[in-house]
DNA sequence: CTAGGGTCTCTTTTT
DNA sequence: GAGACCCTAG
């Protein structure tokens, strides 16, 4: 045990050997912290001999908790540990798994994911009559969202209404909150609410747990919200062992109610604690790191810390423009070839290249593989997101908890049965005034009025097809039971009478959903259909990724948190993507965008390469924005610029001759005035001339409007 | 009831 | 540009 602590330096063997007591650890990027908290557990576990199932260890995902996991096997020689170690989202799923009935849940209780809760909200919405085209689905479930993070229930949400809107959005949540309470369901904002209620309501489960959990530490402290830091004051109430790990220059989900200040909040509240900083820095060169903290000094609310290493300077970072999206997905290609020939010792799997949406990632697809490279994207369109995956679980999700309506209704007419609109309508009728769930309802088809024969008999046949399913459930595995609904609901027939290429596809992709669930349950040592469901609710993107593929990883600049790689490539530092044209509005949304970059410089060990391009084409129009203000805030003697280069496809490309003539016109980030909506942000671009138009975010309603710069006489301000 | 075509919106980020 | 959604003809 003497030797693990060799292995840290003094401020890391601080925050391992302060067992007893609180610690607060302010970690700046690649200081390592992971190293502190998994020598931490195992110092735990191995020196002071606390079992580790006393130990709750709550990381920010899922791959991260495996990776401690793994780690802390290693530090101690064992295989295998009955400790809890995992996101919040997953431990207290577990918790409530274990307490569902005395909050009125059964311990088979669905988990919606953001999908499922749109179908439901949209489902309330109907119920109220109200029009989808007045209020956005979206728009409501951020708000339901929001409200849940303060744990503001629909009753005191409905009193504190302020306006119109919010009445409305009172009257949704409460229907909402009752469905899901119907459905035995919870969303993700639930798991964590009601766990809180669990302990703040039932005192004898709060002690439980209070006794049971001795050791508590938490990752990523700056991106939990309020619940999750009620949460650990409740558990760490009375011993104070609590060791929260953060920093608050990497805070990136505000905008998913997480707040910095729990950070030196719990401070305050445990004033005893011992404070640990980690700034020395064992990842990057020091140009790197230069560049880094040049950016976030930008940044004015921030507790002022300094990153310093005793690694070498290092190369410059760089900044390569391009003409278009496309050029500049060529140039990182180039760059990659260039690096690899100048370090044979680099592999594709030392690469990757952050973005800040999306949307990005397809076209350096398409030129990854036409430059035949090998890429991996994390995210993007998620495995159990396709259609085909979602449509099979909802089958498996009615089986293990038959009050799913959500998932009922998504697959009740997929393959076609006959089973339309209207006849749906009419069950829904009749299953909410008999107060019974919607399968349940099936069963009385013969009962339910104003049906058609042929209908009605689609209904009473499916029923009893779920039924005998149901009856079969604890039989069988979790990949027995996938392989069985593909191959007798109707699903696979469906998909091979389509010749169609992506039909193929899609059988493949149900085939792995069979090799999954079997998996899920080695994994696990758990085959039951709840297990697996519940990993499949609770994945998250980049716990599927294996960084030890040889390939280039493509992923968005959130999903790189805690990642770190020999060579970065930070794509499209441009006005409007990074800064994203949607914070441009607010200081504070602004700072977090400086975080995200911040967080993206930090992740590279030896090469950094922004890139930007001129051009680029958004949702099917064609923009021009300025280079990024991130870019202006590194030193230049820290930095090599290249500039643009047209190559020659892209003088041949059609639209480079439509290129906008921007000498007098506005810009992405011009603050304009409208004579009727007021005061707004440019976030797009388009057209030319006479059909130049402006996308403009107006800060009186916060609506999006495209404006036609002819008609309207805007003045900049 | 279904299938096909047209329209409209949209993602900024995700457990 | 894609997907969700609505409308219409069969």
């Amino acid at each position: 045990m003497d030797d693990l602590l060799k292995n840290l330096n003094e401020p890391q063997r601080l925050a391992v050997t302060t067992t007893e007591g609180p610690v607060l650890v302010i970690a700046g990027a690649g200081s390592g912290k992971t190293r502190a908290i998994t020598y931490r557990v195992a110092y735990l576990i191995g020196a002071k001999r606390i079992p580790p199932r006393n130990i709750l260890a709550v990381t920010f995902t899922n791959k991260a908790a495996e990776e401690m996991r793994n780690r802390i096997y290693k530090l101690l020689g064992v295989t295998e540990l009955e400790s809890w170690i995992g996101t919040f989202h997953a431990t207290c799923a577990r918790l409530l798994r274990r307490e569902a009935d005395r909050l009125g849940f059964t311990r088979d209780f669905a988990i919606y994911d953001e999908s499922d809760q749109l179908l439901l909200i949209k489902h309330c919405m109907k119920k109220l009559s109200l029009p989808e085209r007045e209020y956005n689905p979206h728009a409501i479930l951020s708000r339901i969202s929001l409200a849940k993070n303060k744990m503001l229930f629909p009753d005191a949400f409905r009193e504190k209404a302020g306006d119109d809107f919010e009445a409305t959005v009172g009257n949704i949540y409460k229907l909402y909150a009752e469905a899901l309470r119907e459905n035995n369901a919870m969303d993700f904002d639930d798991l964590l609410c009601n766990a809180l209620l669990l302990l703040l309501q039932y005192p004898e489960c709060s002690e439980k747990y209070r006794s049971f959990f001795r050791y508590v530490l938490v990752d990523e402290f700056q991106d939990t919200n309020r619940v999750q830091y009620e949460l650990v004051r409740e558990l760490a109430r009375e011993h104070h062992n609590l060791c929260v790990v953060g920093d608050d220059d990497q805070s990136i989900y505000s905008w998913r109610g997480a707040n910095v200040d729990n950070l030196f909040d719990l401070q305050k509240e445990f004033p005893e604690a011992t404070v640990v900083f980690l700034e020395e820095n064992y990842r990057s060169t020091q140009s790197i790191l230069d560049a880094a903290n040049a950016v976030i000094a930008n940044n004015s609310k921030r507790k002022p810390k300094k990153l310093w290493t005793k690694n070498d300077r290092g190369k410059n970072v760089m900044w390569c423009s391009a003409p278009d999206e496309h050029s500049e997905a060529r140039r990182i290609i180039g760059e990659i070839r260039r690096l690899r020939q100048e370090n044979p010792e680099m592999g594709n799997s030392d690469f990757a290249v952050f973005y800040r949406t999306n949307a990005q990632s397809r076209v350096l697809e398409d030129e990854f593989r036409a430059a035949g490279i090998t890429y991996v994207i994390v995210g993007n369109v998620r495995f159990y997101d396709r259609k085909e995956i979602k449509d099979t679980l909802a089958y498996l999700r009615v089986l293990a908890n038959p009050a799913d309506s959500v998932s009922l209704r998504r697959i009740i007419n997929v393959p076609p049965r006959g089973i339309g609109k209207t006849t749906l309508e009419r069950v829904g009728e009749f299953a909410s005034d008999r107060r019974t769930a919607l399968l349940e309802a099936l069963g009385h088809a013969s009962e339910i009025p104003q049906l058609r024969a042929d209908a009605r008999q689609s209904l009473l046949k499916f029923h009893e097809y779920i039924s005998r399913l149901i009856r079969q459930k604890n039989d069988l595995s979790a990949a027995d039971l996938v392989r069985e609904v593909i191959n007798t609901s109707g699903y696979a027939e469906m998909l091979t009478q389509d010749p169609s290429f992506e039909a193929q596809a899609r059988i493949e992709n149900l085939a792995e959903l069979v090799s999954a669930a079997a998996e899920t349950g080695e994994k696990l040592n758990d085959f039951s259909l709840d297990a697996f469901l519940q990993s499949v609710s609770l994945q998250s993107d980049v716990d599927g990724w294996d960084e030890r593929m040889d390939a280039v990883t493509l992923m968005t600049l959130h999903m790189a948190k805690g990642l770190e790689f020999t060579a970065v490539f930070m794509a499209g530092m441009e006005e409007g993507l990074l800064p994203h044209a949607n914070a441009l509005l607010s200081e504070k949304s602004l700072e977090e965008e400086r975080r995200l970059c911040y967080v993206g410089i930090t992740r590279a060990r030896k090469h950094l390469v922004f890139t930007s391009a001129d051009v680029r084409r958004i949702r099917g129009e064609i923009e021009v924005n300025e280079p990024s203000r991130f870019l202006a805030e590194i030193p230049d003697e820290l930095m090599d610029a290249e500039e643009s280069v047209p190559d020659s496809r892209l003088v041949r490309d059609e639209h480079y001759q439509e290129m906008p003539d921007y000498e007098d016109g506005f810009r992405v980030g011009d603050i304009i005035e409208h004579s009727t909506f007021g005061t707004g942000v440019i976030n797009t671009v388009s057209g030319s001339g006479e059909s130049a138009k402006v996308g403009v975010r107006f800060y009186r309603d916060n609506k999006q409007r495209d404006i036609v710069v002819k008609y309207a006489s805007l003045k900049r301000r």
